[in-house]
DNA sequence: GTTGGAATTGAACGCGCGTTCGGTTTACCA
DNA sequence: TGGTAAACCGAACGCGCGTTCAATTCCAAC
């Protein structure tokens, strides 16, 4: 029970302040518990936050598992901007550690978490490669353009706020139409 | 002399290691003297980081206003990415800390520095708008495609290193045809 | 050469840090 | 009811933190 509640208060501080500015005083107060009683759900602060981050981008790569229609180039792609969209919406804490603490990881976990990344990366690559080959995307660089396309998504985490003017699913829409024209997907006469 | 020599080592250790992370005496250490001499230059830690980010977005907001060729829309928007790109990949380190390190900011300081990072926004949203108009874009969403646009565009930032594989003039050609097929712009056929 | 102000030192302040550990409570099973 | 293992407390450890300040050094102007 109070491992969970343990990793729950650690990912909303850590987001909240910074891993550095988070003492495992405050995570423990979050929880309720001593601070020397933390230390029973996780040998040391560094595995705390190593564990959120590797344990999101686990999550990330499975989600994306079963949500990809493994179809065509131009489905699939609306099919992962959404998906990103949707996920990224829903952890933004988790999120947030994931992108902004890897500086706080120590070299070897570093490239384990990278590594998570970077096949989270290939993702947007391979859907971009098929479709240039398929002719029914255009771009200058598939690399580049991957890069771009997960930077535009995940920028929704900055400013989306639940209730706010527009719903997800409108919002995944929008993001959608923008990912296929920065692709060069032909537009449906309308 | 030691005072921006003072700011720069401030400025490369906070984007390296985070503003929490980072102590006096390391700054101090960089610069050659003791901990107790940064005070000539600076009241206190937090003066120090809310100066950088005031400095940096200052510099941007002016450095654009230089840019702005304030002509049709889409010769604006190309610009507009150009620079934006061209302007944070030769600051990497400031545009870090303005980014990550708000959460660092005291209430009234923050205020002060958001306020700058809302008018820049308003950039694209003006151009945008414009084209819209115009009838030479078509966004679902102003507002949206800005925010989308923006963070493409400083995404750059997370792999772009001198001497990579491209050239910058060739990564701004690249992300402004992207940004181009985002907003809607027809191509121009070949 | 002297002087005066700026630059700098280095010790000191109280405090909170991550982590350890012996002792105490809790909860469940025999 | 008794026993046991897990959960937890709370004090303690050495250390580095941001900041202050009296004392010292530096250097340009007279």
């Amino acid at each position: 029970m109070t491992g969970p509640r343990v990793r729950a208060a650690a990912e909303r501080l850590f987001a909240r302040h910074g891993y550095a500015a988070v003492s495992m005083r405050m995570i423990a107060a979050e929880v309720g518990i001593g601070a020397g009683a933390l230390y029973h759900y996780t040998p040391d602060k560094q595995t705390l936050l190593a564990g959120l981050m590797r344990e999101h981008l686990d999550d990330l790569l499975a989600a994306w598992g079963k949500a990809d229609p493994g179809t065509d180039p131009v489905a699939r792609l609306d099919a992962f901007a959404r998906f990103h969209i949707r996920f990224h919406i829903d952890r933004p804490d988790a999120v947030f550690i994931a992108y902004m603490e890897l500086r706080s990881l120590e070299p070897e976990t570093f490239a384990g978490i990278e590594a998570l990344r970077r096949r989270y990366e290939t993702v947007p690559e391979g859907i971009l490669r098929d479709g240039v080959a398929a002719g029914v995307m255009a771009v200058a660089d598939v690399k580049l353009a991957s890069m771009a396309l997960i930077a535009m998504l995940t920028g929704v985490n900055t400013w989306y706020r639940d209730g706010g003017r527009l719903d997800r699913d409108a919002v995944e829409g929008i993001y959608a139409d923008m990912a296929r024209g920065m692709v060069g997907v032909e537009r449906v006469s309308t």
